[in-house]
RNA sequence: GGAGAAAUGGCAGAGUGGUCGAAUGCGGCAGUCUUGAAAACUGUUGAGGGUCACACCUCCGGGGGUUCGAAUCCCUCUUUCUCCGCCA
């Protein structure tokens, strides 16, 4: 959420920005100076009321110290209206903060002045690719009939015990699935990042806190007896450690990585596209998450770019990096590339690692600051990405590795695999 | 699941109705000393709102109540710890 003296300060420039999105704020932004004044204005009256109180509090006090018990209840009288009109203003200012805050969680994030105009995901701006895509045989197969062929992996088991989007792993399919978690979890801490493993259901203040509250409620599955969430992505978890902490300075920055299911009840659309591993209910992710300076954060970015392009290198895949276009970055974010593999047998793109720099919009929610280099309290930045998603990368590999006579393991892999070709 | 105890600043930990936004220690910051560092010493240091700046207001796990006045008393919820039960 975005913080009320920014938007107070820089009126026009956050309704300009926030055009990129498409999005006409200037009625929205207006109504939260509107009700900011209002609820400044009401602050007022109620702590003047109450400083009058305080003060006739302490008055009487004194009268009864001295033994001028009939002076003192004469005060007290007074008090009682003092009392009524506080309760009122106090009643009056909640209901404003909170219609305030309403309109606070449905403003998203100004982007970032390097986000291309646009207005879906066809205006992305494609600012890198490497690796080469390979020539296939004739008859080469798309992922899912693979998975078939080899009996890797199993749709309709998954479908049997739970619903369609929640696939078996077999043989292979599940030691391949758990040799690219180690990989990846090697890799990440190898950068710095420290392991964390994370709870899967969360809380209702953590999905506040992240932004999936109160707005994509339906996304998330929810344990209603415990009032529960299942995690889409282990942001939620990750970056909610940090909720309500005053971190110092010599804290920043901070890396963490973590192996987590993610659970998204809104899969997709239909056909082709959401054939097979290309969108899930249930799939594994492993991600990297930052807490930073915010001078340093988009250096940080830079950072994370380049340690998702050095997995993907070694990986042998070929790949694009994408600047999301205003139309397109998502709600919380200031800053988004997205990784894509490319899927030969489908012929298409496939989106396998999404890197945002949130900047203090996470961190306003969360309350997540530190003590400055002059000891003021500061919001920290935030940062996420996916490093990597589990599903599209074993689609890539699985049809870009394929062979005549069977899938070749990408060589970073094999010690982890202990295999090499299903 | 049953019984008991507890929740206070970045951390630890005192504080049982007004003089408490809160002792003390640690940590942080600044300084003295030192070639530099450490140690020692001195000073400073909670968060949020509000203000040009002050004043002022709020916050002692959350919510409610008693009282002129609550960290302190009462109710309730949550969490943690100890003991018992169950258990991978």
């Amino acid at each position: 959420m975005l913080q009320v003296a920014f938007i107070r300060e820089n009126r026009d420039d956050v309704i300009k920005r926030l055009a990129k999105r498409n999005l006409d704020a200037s009625q929205m932004i207006d109504e939260v100076i509107t009700l900011d004044e209002e609820r400044r204005q009401l602050q007022t009256q109620l702590d003047n009321t109450l400083a009058e109180s305080n003060s006739l509090s302490k008055e009487i006090g004194n009268l009864f110290k001295s033994g001028k018990a009939a002076e003192a209840n004469e005060l007290k009288e007074k008090t009682t209206l003092l009392k009524e009109r506080s309760k009122t203003l106090g009643e009056q200012l909640n209901t404003t903060a909170d219609s305030l805050n309403n309109l606070l969680y449905k403003i998203p994030n100004v982007p970032h002045e390097s986000v291309p105009n646009g207005n879906s995901d066809e205006d992305n701006e494609e600012i890198y690719t490497e690796g080469d895509i390979p020539k296939l045989h004739d008859g080469a197969l798309p992922h899912w009939e693979l998975a078939k062929k080899y009996d890797i992996i199993d749709f309709e088991l998954g479908t049997k015990i739970t619903g369609a989007g929640f696939p078996v792993y077999k043989g292979k399919g599940a030691r391949l699935q758990r040799a690219l978690i180690a990989y990846f979890l090697d890799k990440n801490t190898a950068a710095g990042y420290t392991e964390y493993q994370l709870p899967h259901l969360v809380n209702e203040a953590s999905g506040f806190g992240t932004g999936q509250l109160p707005d994509k409620e339906g996304q998330m599955y929810h344990v209603g007896e415990d009032n529960l969430y299942l995690i889409p992505t282990a942001e939620v978890p990750g970056t909610n450690l940090f909720r309500d902490e005053l971190l110092s300075q010599n804290d920043l920055p901070i890396g963490i990585t973590g192996y987590t299911p993610c659970f998204r009840r809104e899969a997709g659309s239909y056909g082709a596209h959401v054939r097979g591993l290309n969108r899930l209910h249930q799939f594994d992710k492993v991600e990297i998450i930052r807490v930073e300076h915010p001078d340093n954060s988009y250096k940080a970015f830079e950072g994370m770019i380049e340690h998702v392009k050095m997995i993907l290198r070694e990986l042998k895949l070929p790949y694009r990096i994408l600047r999301l276009c205003g139309g397109d970055v998502t709600f919380a974010s200031a800053l988004t590339y997205d990784f894509e593999v490319f899927s030969t047998a489908q012929d298409r793109w496939l989106e396998i690692s999404s890197v945002s720099n949130f900047e203090t919009f996470q961190a306003n929610r969360l309350k997540l600051r530190f003590k400055n280099q002059d000891g003021k309290t500061q919001l920290c930045h935030t940062l996420n990405g996916s490093s990597l998603a589990l599903p599209r990368v074993l689609a890539g590999i699985l049809e870009n590795y394929q062979t005549e006579d069977g899938i070749k393991i990408p060589e970073v892999l094999i010690p982890y695999t202990g295999f090499d070709k299903i």
